[in-house]
DNA sequence: CGCACATGCTCATGCGCATTAGCAAGGAGG
DNA sequence: CCTCCTTGCTAATGCGCATGAGCATGTGCG
C-alpha cells in the first residue's frame, strides 16, 4: 500500500511548505500572495501525484465538506416507497452535482416499526454539513429539538412548527381549484378518500377540497382506507348520493377505479373521479385522471438549493430564498371529471 | 449553536482526563486498566451530554467511520438509468442497515460525457472507509490505480484485472444454458443482439452464448442496435434465415418485439426470441420473454457484505467471502422460445 | 542613506480523537 | 527497608489540514 501523498509531501517535493500548499489550493486571493511562477510549480506538482485532500482533516479544521446528509424515514430505494422518494432523490442528485456536493444517506439508523428515528442517530448527523429530511410524516417533537440543537436542515414538504425551514407543494391551493372544477360541473354531492391526516400534505389537500367545496355548498363525506374497506366506500358514495369522488392517493385511485369498473359503474358518465395526487412513473396502461400534478423533482432540488444556501449564505447576484416556500401544483385535465347529473 | 460537547469536556465534567474517556469509550480490554467505578462515572456524564463522537476526528486519528462510498458511473436516480441501479442500491441499503454503514453518495463528481470520473481534484472518496463501485462499463486504468493506491473498494460487476475485489452475476452460465435450450428446440441459425462489449457483462453473456451455440454447430450473426437501426436487425433476421433472435437489452428485447408485430412476423410462431436480461419492474403489458433473470437486489447486498467484510475482517463464526464471486442467474421459460420450423 | 511598506513565504498552532509511553501510589516479597 | 510488580491514571504526540502571526527580502521615497 502506497503511503498517503499529504501536502507535506507535495510541499517537499515542489521545494515550498505545507502552507504554501495549502495556500495554493485554497487561499483567498487578498490574504494570500503567492506568486504565479510558485502557484503553477505547486499545482504542476499536485497534478503528477494525483493528490487530494483528506476530507477528514480539512473538516476537522473547521471546513465545511460540501457533504449534505439525507434522512429518509423509510427505507429509500425498495419500490414500495420509491415511488415516493426516487423523484425527490433525481431532483436533490441534480441539484446536488450542480453545488458540488456529496449525499451522505444516514442508512444507519435501522427502520422500526416503518420508521427511523433521526435523534437516535444524531452522531451521524454531524458528518455532514447540513440534512434534508424527506418523508410524509415527521415527528414534530424531533424536528423542533433538532432545531434547537442549531443543526442545519430543510425538510421536504411543509412543515408545522417554529423556525423550520422547508421546501413544499401547494396543495391547498391546487386541491381548492380543483374544488372550483368540481363545483363548475354542478356537483352538489362528493366523498372524499384520503391518507392519514397526520401529515402536513394530507391536511393542506383536505382543507384546501373541503373548504372550498362547502363554501358553495358542496357536501363532502370523508373516508379513510386504512379504516373502512372498498367495499364500504362505494357504499358511502351511494348512500351520500354522491355525484364525485375525490382520491388523495393515486395507488388507491386506481384500486377504487377497478372496483367500480367490477361493480358496473361507470367513469364518469355515472361517477366523476378527481385525484390529488399522480403516480411518479407514468404506466403504460394508466387512467387518465383528473388530477394534480405535482413537481416533485423540482422539490427535491428546491429543498437542495435552500439548504446550500443556509450553509453557503447568499450568491452575491442573487436574492435569497425564501426559508419556508411552497411550490404550485399543475392542474391536468384528465378524463373522469363529467358534469353532474341527478341521480 | 450550543458549542460542541467534546471528549475533553466530558473529560472535566467527570473529574479525569481525556484519555480516560477515550479509553472508557474504546480501550481494549486488555491494554485500559479503568475501574468499574471510573467507567461507570464517565458513561454516566457521556449520557448526560448525549456526547457523540465527531466522526471526522475519528477518521483522521486512524479509525474506520462506518462510512460505506457508492460511486455510480451515471447519474443514480432518474428513470432512465433507475432500472439498473435500483434495484442494487435496494439491496445495499438493505445491507447497510443491517451492518449499521452509512451510505456516502459521490454526486460532486460531476457527470461529464454521461461518465463521472473517481479521482478528481476534490474527491471525497477517503471520508469513506471504502466504496463500492457501480456502473456498466469502469475504466480499468482508474480501477487500477485505485486499487494500488490501497483504496479498499468492491465492484458490483465482475471486471477484467488484477487484485480486484468484485461480486458479479454469472452471465456466462445463463446464457450458454440458454443457448443450450436454442439448441434443444431445433435452432440452427441465430442472430445475436448485444450492448457493447466494453462491459465485462455483456461479453460475458456473447461468450456464453456463442461458445455454446458454436459448438453445436448454430450460426450466430451478431449486430448492434447502436450502430445498425431496428430495420437492418430484422433484415439480418431474414437475409441469415435465423429462427431465433437472441437480444442482450430486455428495452431493446422489447422494441424489436413491437417492430416484429408491426412487420406482420409472429413471435415466436414464426421467430423464436430469447433475452439475455429483465427489465427491473415488471411492466403491466410485459412480454413473457423466454429469458434469464438476475438476481441484482441481492448483488448489491452481496458486494455490500463483502466491502464490509473487507473492511472489519472476517467475523470469528464465519467463513471468510470469497473476494471474487459469481451470482447464479435464474431462467425463466417465457413463452417466445419455440421448436424451431424451417423456414 | 535610512525608513516605511509591500512581497513571498514559513512557523506554529489547533481542530477532536486514539494511542503509546510512562508516572505515582500501593502492595507483595525478600 | 528496599525492590519489583500491579493498578489507575495522564502527558504527549500525531493524524492532515487551514490559518493567523510573523520573518526575511526587496523596493520606493524623502
Amino acid at each position: 500500500m502506497a503511503p498517503r501523498v499529504t501536502q507535506q509531501r507535495i510541499a517537499e517535493l515542489a521545494g515550498v511548505s505545507q502552507t504554501t500548499v495549502s495556500l495554493v489550493l485554497n487561499g483567498k486571493e487578498d490574504s494570500a500572495r503567492i506568486p504565479e511562477a510558485t502557484r503553477q510549480r505547486v499545482l504542476d506538482v499536485i497534478n503528477e501525484t494525483t493528490y487530494v485532500a483528506d476530507p477528514a482533516a480539512r473538516r476537522l479544521a473547521g471546513q465545511a465538506n460540501n457533504l449534505v446528509g439525507i434522512f429518509t424515514y423509510e427505507h429509500a430505494f425498495p419500490s414500495e416507497t420509491s415511488d415516493f422518494y426516487t423523484p425527490l432523490l433525481t431532483g436533490i442528485e441534480s441539484a446536488a452535482e450542480q453545488l458540488g456536493v456529496d449525499l451522505l444517506m444516514f442508512t444507519s439508523a435501522p427502520v422500526v416499526d416503518g420508521r427511523r428515528k433521526i435523534l437516535h442517530e444524531r452522531s451521524r448527523l454531524r458528518l455532514a454539513d447540513g440534512c434534508l429530511l424527506l418523508g410524509r410524516e415527521m415527528d414534530a417533537d424531533e424536528l423542533q429539538q433538532l432545531s434547537e440543537s442549531g443543526y442545519p436542515f430543510v425538510t421536504v414538504g411543509r412543515r408545522d412548527g417554529e423556525n423550520i425551514r422547508w421546501v413544499g407543494l401547494d396543495y391547498k391551493s391546487a386541491s381548492a381549484d380543483l374544488a372550483s372544477r368540481i363545483i363548475e360541473a354542478g356537483h352538489r354531492r362528493a366523498v372524499y378518500v384520503h391518507l392519514s391526516l397526520n401529515a402536513e400534505s394530507s391536511r393542506d389537500r383536505a382543507d384546501g377540497l373541503i373548504e372550498r367545496l362547502s363554501s358553495s355548498d358542496v357536501a363532502v363525506e370523508t373516508a379513510q382506507l386504512k379504516d373502512v374497506s372498498v367495499e364500504q366506500v362505494l357504499d358511502l358514495v351511494v348512500s351520500a348520493g354522491a355525484t364525485v369522488l375525490v382520491v388523495e392517493d393515486p395507488t388507491e385511485a386506481e384500486t377504487l377505479h377497478a372496483a367500480l369498473r367490477a361493480k358496473g359503474i361507470a367513469v364518469p358518465s355515472q361517477l366523476s373521479m378527481v385525484v390529488l395526487g399522480e403516480r411518479s412513473r407514468p404506466q403504460d396502461q394508466a387512467i387518465d385522471f383528473t388530477r394534480l400534478s405535482a413537481p416533485r423533482i423540482a422539490l427535491g432540488a428546491a429543498a437542495m438549493a435552500l439548504l446550500h444556501e443556509t450553509l453557503n449564505g447568499v450568491d452575491e447576484a442573487e436574492e435569497g430564498l425564501p426559508e419556508q416556500q411552497l411550490l404550485p401544483c399543475a392542474l391536468i385535465d384528465g378524463s373522469t371529471l363529467a358534469q353532474a347529473t341527478a341521480r
